[in-house]
DNA sequence: GCCGGTATGCAAAACGTTTTGCATACGAGC
DNA sequence: GCTCGTATGCAAAACGTTTTGCATACCGGC
């Protein structure tokens, strides 16, 4: 009644659980006929090998974890698909390409018994400066790869989101026609944000303008947003053009323009970063920036599996990030 | 340099792996004293239970695999988030708070190599008539639950996703002004189609209007569905409303709508099933049926560790499903 | 008749835990 | 002094693989 294991195999076959192990292995050369003859034996009992003894034995293959250290059962509705599921889905794809299964972690809470996490490598979504997440990873020696540098980590291997290049292609284009431009990015220290900020800084003393940049606590979620940004635009109201990475600010800001008579994209154009469901379906529809996500999730995949089996990670690169026009951010027709 | 064992922090400690393993288990008492020198020793010597050899001697332990028999890979774009996705969402969290795992697996292609995938129990969501994904943890002997009844197997632990009365809802809901009401499903042999088109036959029947249902291929996604609709329509033209339970198909027919110059709602009322961002980000809005996908997410993954458990499965019941009416289907002001 | 090589397979030692049955020591009750 | 419970801990056997070194048999060449 038992589940058959490699010795009730060999038995009824007549070899020994050495045999039975290199017919299905191929590590060393068995007699074709013996072979033959295993197979078919295994078929017919329905013999499975056990995935936890092999990787006891064989040490680790076979998965890896996928964690976001943002909010994501805190903000709920929504905003917890997007940028983390989409990667989510193509992260599954080619991990079990490469034979792999992902494991998705919801942001650790403190005290979360994750003793049950068994993998061989894990993959952090926008690691913020100091993140417990990679701590917890670091402990445990499990390799790690990060989406988005980490802040504060230039060593550890990272599939760069080219945040610096994606920071100057949004701002350039909301700031065409002279607007003074505003920024809005997450209290969190992430490196996008960082990056942003710093590319926005150069952008304001270029254009000679005053910066006016806000950060919101993401844990907020839309509607926080939705707030802060009406007391920042009544605040600062020569503003032109804002640029809200987080897509769910992005969406808070639109309700904020709504709130404050201000249409979109005429008195006020809106950009943002991820170029998701939640920009595309947004009324109007945001401009924002196709980040290639799917090869960011599998370069990602690739760079970790690299790091498990110690060969030195292939960096390689992900296409540039790219402007997608919407709606938001149309050339204002006054 | 290796990580230190249960044999490492025994010999450490001065006392043999058995009593480290009960120290940590609880399993047998410990004198205090001991205890606490080997838990301390641990801490200073970063020793940590390896999972592995944990779950070989114990048996199984901490982990679920979540799978969708729909494409998901083949659907590109913003339909592969979205149903899948939510419950993915809320079944990590609720795993990891049972101290379980989720891992994400892909649609399983023809070949597929999945034997790295070492889970002690599968979630499939919404399995298809003589679905293969079923066949294949039965093959393992790993117990599944499914979301949404398996068509062809009313023994299947499954959690209801009440998709009579949720069609009952949106169809009464419909046809509430007189409108002859059509149905778009999909054409494979899921439980909630099965369903909706048994009560939409007898809504039918019962109003005295021929039926006119449609069911449109899922792998097409949004764009074949905008063109199925679109003939549909011009086939059916005395329609007054659509119900459309696959969110993907529901905005293929706002665009066919809008192909053909009719305006929703006035000139076609417009329903979903699944109120997820596409149904709220969708112009107009679409009418949705609010599914609790959280607690739907959370139940599965109780009766999932309940089997595992040998514990006989709770059938905790799922609130009835609450339509969300939208623009997409208000009351027609002609 | 001996040597070397190839073909085929096995025994036994890992891998790092948990579990079970047994052992020792010690104090209390008689 | 003997027995008996209780406190404490250990040895050894699992769990189901993979891996490594060794064994046997056979064949061809000298």
């Amino acid at each position: 009644m038992t589940r058959p294991t490699i010795v009730h195999l060999a038995q009824a076959a007549g070899v020994s659980p050495t045999t039975v192990s290199h017919a299905f292995s191929g590590r060393r050369y068995v007699d074709p006929d013996t072979k033959a003859r295993i197979v078919a034996l295994a078929q017919e009992m329905g013999y499975r090998a056990n995935p936890t003894a092999r990787r006891l034995r064989s040490g680790g293959g076979g998965s890896v974890a996928l964690v976001s250290s943002m909010p994501f059962a805190v903000a709920a509705g929504p905003s917890r698909l997007g940028f983390l599921m989409e990667i989510a889905a193509s992260a599954a794809v080619t991990a079990l390409s490469r034979n792999t299964t992902l494991c998705l972690v919801p942001p650790l809470e403190r005290g979360s018994q994750l003793d049950a996490l068994d993998v061989d490598g894990a993959i952090v979504v926008e690691p913020a400066l100091d993140d417990s997440v990679l701590d917890f990873f670091f402990e445990r020696a499990v390799p790690v790869v990060a989406i988005g540098r980490a802040p504060g980590r230039p060593d550890l291997p990272a599939v760069d989101l080219r945040s610096a290049e994606t920071a100057r292609l949004l701002l350039d284009h909301l700031g065409q026609q002279g607007q003074r431009v505003g920024l809005i990015t997450g209290s969190q220290r992430r490196n996008s944000y960082i990056e942003m900020e710093a590319v926005y800084a150069a952008f304001c003393a270029e254009k000679g303008f005053t910066p006016a940049a806000m950060r919101i606590d993401e844990r907020g979620g839309e509607d926080e947003a939705a707030v802060a940004v009406e007391a920042f635009l009544r605040q600062t109201p020569d503003i032109g053009a804002l640029c809200v990475p987080v897509d769910a600010f992005a969406a808070g800001a639109l309700r904020a323009a709504a709130a404050l008579g201000l249409s979109v994209p005429d008195d006020l154009r809106l950009a943002t970063r991820y170029d998701g469901m939640r920009a595309r379906l947004a009324s109007p529809q945001l401009t924002a920036v196709n980040l290639h996500l799917d090869q960011v999730a599998e370069t990602a995949i690739d760079m970790l599996t690299g790091l498990i089996e110690g060969r030195s990670s292939s960096p390689k690169p992900i296409a540039a990030p790219l402007l997608v026009e919407r709606a938001s951010s149309a050339r204002s027709s006054r």
